[in-house]
DNA sequence: CCTGCGCTTTGACCCAGATCAAAGGGGCGC
DNA sequence: GCGCCCCTTTGATCTGGGTCAAAGCGCAGG
């Protein structure tokens, strides 16, 4: 069966096209996957899996904020990764979720039946690369947080959060986009806690903290302004060269 | 050029082919490799490289145990990989190396020169696969450290480790070998410091207190005895069910 | 056997961030 | 416009783990 790829929504109608699967695909084998592809929304909040669930579906973020988090018994819980759009959820090869997914704000996710994605995995080498390099990106970056997460002080976690924030939000493609000094926060204090392994008042003291030494201004409780990157920079911890956080 | 499987050294020589690069590889697939591979040996202390490097080979680590690191000038620094045997180091597509690499006892390295090894991942698809589940094992195991470094307190960090050192060491190929109760630890106070996001006073203090309460035994510092796995788990925070910390 | 050196343990004290508690907002339904 | 609820901020206090300092301890070299 083939389609035309303009009669039919395709990967090529993703917003998230640079990044995403299908980034190096051609024509023909955007169609493959456009015939197992579907899209889901979730609303903000919502739980998309749970840990232990089957997973049967694989599935790249188009729009939204979701979270990946590891949580223990008694309550304590730990983000381990957050999902910006063209950010991969799930892995070929494995059946059930070590973690909680959930919605933070309303999420679209494309999705892929896990079976004949794998399949398709075999005849597109182009897809398998892709995975293998967003996994590897996805490694460095929850190196680059373990760091934080191991050594850095709480005012270096916030301010690294707000770069990487920063960063993903005003640059998708490595270009600037709009105003870089206004950012607006997807994620509530309590979900900036449990990324940073804070408490929620940590997270809200060390705020009024950089708001008192003129390093953020804050516009409500979702909206930062960032006067001059370079300060803020200073202020994560992070050698001079920076380097990929997310 | 083909080469005698016997004649030559190979990957099936590997101590190591349970889990390495090449464990899906047929005899022929391993010829190609073992054409570009060469063995590397480095001094328990000795840096194997830094972070900047120029990365022109990638390598699977035969026998001994490294670190990669990540730290920042002050002198904080935080493990952010344990490289132990059939463990892969560097990525195909990224010249260089984000983090410092350390031999902490003697290593021995199976390398591959990069632009070759890429090559081949073009024709092999079994090395591409592999590769591709290795580095979302090692990022599921990084997530699990997430958690770990920020919400779990020094006590049960200390039982993580030796629970994790006792999966990797004792059942290195999910079979258990030999005394499951006596446990050599390969890495100093330091290295553990390092890897849990503690000092090394800490750690130090630690390793007394869970031998006060009988949950080990201390034989030197380098030789831990553990009496009741079921009660060091108890001590780790994680849930019953456990799951995979690298 | 002594000495020196590096690793480890122990002790005393301190402080960043957690905990417990209470007081702001701000948006939404009525 | 008025409550209500949820999120956030602020305050007071506590404490786990860091910091600083000083002993052990094991072993290599003389």
């Amino acid at each position: 069966m083939t389609v035309s790829l303009a009669a039919a929504p395709s990967c090529s109608s993703c917003p998230i096209r640079h990044r995403a699967v299908c980034a190096r695909c051609d024509d023909d084998e955007l169609v493959r996957l456009n015939e197992i592809k579907f899209y889901k929304t979730y609303a903000a909040g919502q739980t998309i899996a749970m840990r232990g669930d089957a997973l049967d579906v694989v599935a790249s973020v188009v729009s939204g904020t979701a979270t990946l988090e590891r949580a223990i018994e008694d309550g304590r819980t730990q983000m381990v990764g957050l999902l910006l759009p063209s950010d991969f959820i799930g892995r070929p090869g494995r059946a059930t979720l070590q973690y909680d997914v959930t919605a933070v704000s309303d999420v679209t996710l494309c999705c892929f039946q896990r079976k004949p994605f794998e399949a398709l995995l075999i005849e597109i080498p182009h897809v398998q690369e892709r995975l293998l390099e967003m996994a590897l990106d996805e490694l460095d970056a929850a190196r680059d947080w373990m760091l934080l997460l191991g050594r850095k002080t709480a005012r270096e976690k916030i301010a690294s959060l707000l770069m990487l924030m920063a960063k993903r939000t005003m640059h998708p493609d490595g270009q600037v986009m709009g105003d870089t000094s206004r950012l607006e926060l997807p994620i509530s204090r309590e979900t900036m806690a449990n990324f940073l392994g804070l408490t929620i008042e940590t997270v809200s003291r060390q705020f009024t903290g950089l708001r008192k030494d003129g390093v953020i201004a804050l516009d409500g409780n979702r909206v930062v302004h960032i006067p001059d990157l370079e300060t803020l920079l200073m202020e994560t911890g992070d050698d001079s060269d920076g380097g990929p956080l997310i």
